[in-house]
DNA sequence: CCCGTGACCGACT
DNA sequence: CAGTCGGCCACGG
């Protein structure tokens, strides 16, 4: 299965067959991130059913095997900020500015609008 | 099965 | 409001 051809939920889960289930779970739920919204590693741990396990979150996202399909650019930190290498997390920043998310100090403004 | 590694979090100073 | 601190946890070696 090829990246290109991932289109579909069906296909991620198929694409991801043989990852570990948390991690599957942690793609799926990223993958239907709506266009110009954010979440926190924390809250994607919590939809997942795994609260607490934010960093396991961020070690998952760290590794996207299926980037651009999966949106991992709009998982941020609890106070917008973007971690990991600072180039990446530019990169990350950039994407999200661009769909229309306001930026604050190099920090996603948080707020109930954006927040998915 | 123990251990180190992080794109983390919330409480507290 | 900016740091620090302890706790958290899946994953791979």
């Amino acid at each position: 299965m090829r990246i290109e051809d991932v289109k579909t939920e069906q296909d991620v889960k198929e694409f991801l067959k043989d990852s570990p289930k948390f991690a599957t779970a942690v793609y799926l739920v990223t993958y239907k991130m709506p266009y110009g919204k954010v979440c926190t590693y924390g809250r994607v741990a919590k939809l997942i059913g795994k609260p607490g396990a934010s960093r396991a979150v961020a070690n998952t996202l760290h590794n996207n095997p299926l980037f651009p399909v999966v949106p991992c650019w709009r998982v941020v930190k609890a106070d917008g900020g973007f971690g990991g290498d600072p180039k990446a997390a530019a990169g990350r920043r950039g994407r999200v500015q661009s769909e229309g998310v306001r930026i604050r100090d190099g920090k996603v403004v948080m707020n109930s609008d954006v927040l998915y």
